[in-house]
DNA sequence: TCACAGTTTTTATTGTTGTTAAAATTTAAT
DNA sequence: ATTAAATTTTAACAACAATAAAAACTGTGA
């Protein structure tokens, strides 16, 4: 629906095209986000951006290319979020990686759930390549355990990859329930905050653990 | 394709009603286990069971109750194969439990395997139902906790639902990697226990720890 | 044995969906 | 204003789920 003005003048026609390019897919954001994912069909989308389904084919491709295009911005954008935190206390690390995958997920909760529901339908999250989102954030796991050894804080009786997998994997299920509407936001936070503080527990040393169990408890009597 | 005979004589309206039930449905496992989930059109399984696509309406409903009898019955099965295994170790318990849970899998791989995707995919799986196998599970899952904490492996710092959650949620996410063919049975299982077993470990005594600890190297040393 | 009453299956139709080809229109440069 | 190129639309197709009405079948009672 928002009906900018198109470019009109010397470098138009291109301009153009990426102005509506744009226009479309700002009505397929907003069909999915308020709608769900399954009420995007291109008849709906044509009518909310005012052109024929025919033309949406012409400028952006089948369906499967326009949500690949949707999912594959939202999943650029948390990758500008998901840089290393800096920090000594793996706590403190953990805590910030949350505050800024929450801050981005705050801005427009259901573009992104709707986006992972979109990008899980149609396989796009593949776990094999080396720079996707998938394997990034396992080596950003695998960073924060690394450094939580040398620092002392964790034993090193668990082999890194284990633990950073699980890490991450907490983060995946949460997001799982998250994205299925089986917890909000809040939740989701808490989960992840709960079940990492956990995997680092059963390697942590006697000092760094009760400050993990102490940090579960705050988490569980807050909700 | 299994075109049994149809009863004959007496009671045969209403027999020849649930056999002809009973070969769609199993078509329709047939092609959701071999095919996935997105082949099963009514068409197709009108084509291999040899019927029309209104007959599979008026026997069966729509598509959804299709599904929902489908999945309904794997649910039940696995329901059936939840129950609480006994046992002093907490270590053999979550085994017995694997165990079980793979030994139902193995047997129709690929249907099981749709029939989560096919659940997922229409939100069959509620988590709020106190009588469903999410909440049976959890419970099963709290029940495990409970018996290490009374007898010694477990300290009792973490709180029982919060642990059960975990060790509940290490076996929902390595079901999601299966399902979705990121891994395979084996790995599953693997991740199962390496999953739960480092949950343990986080509220585990010293001795349990240990033995925990070893646990997770084999398994990961088996890959 | 045969016709009938009640079911069950099928034929036929409707309304979505995604997709493509060809016609009509618009656009910017000459 | 004309023209050539690009873009939009009209039109049509194929696959899907779903339903109503017609046809066929089944077992039963005369």
């Amino acid at each position: 629906m928002p009906t900018k003005t198109l470019a009109r003048g010397s470098a138009t026609r291109t301009a153009n095209k990426i102005l509506r390019k744009e226009r479309i897919l700002a009505c397929a954001r907003d069909i999915i986000a308020t709608r769900g994912y399954d009420a995007l069909t291109l008849s709906q989308l044509a009518d909310d951006a005012n052109v024929t389904v025919p033309t949406i084919h012409n400028l952006l491709g089948k369906k499967s290319q326009i949500i690949e295009h949707l999912v594959g911005d939202v999943v650029s954008r948390i990758g500008q979020v998901l840089s290393h935190k800096a920090g000594d206390d793996p706590i403190l690390v953990v805590q910030l990686f949350t505050d800024a995958l929450m801050s981005l997920y705050v801005q427009d909760e259901a573009l992104y759930k709707a986006a992972f529901v979109a990008g899980e339908r149609a396989k796009l999250f593949e776990h094999q390549s080396p720079d996707g989102i998938f394997m990034r954030s396992l080596g950003l796991a695998a960073q924060v355990c690394e450094d939580a050894k040398v620092r002392g804080y964790l034993r090193g009786e668990i082999e890194t990859h284990i633990l950073a997998e699980q890490l991450f994997g907490c983060q995946r299920l949460a997001r799982h329930d998250w994205m299925n509407n089986y917890i909000d936001l809040d939740e989701y936070k808490s989960k992840i905050l709960t079940g990492m503080f956990m995997i680092l527990a059963a390697d942590a040393t006697p000092e760094f653990r009760a400050r993990l169990i102490a940090e579960i408890k705050a988490l569980d009597s807050y909700l």
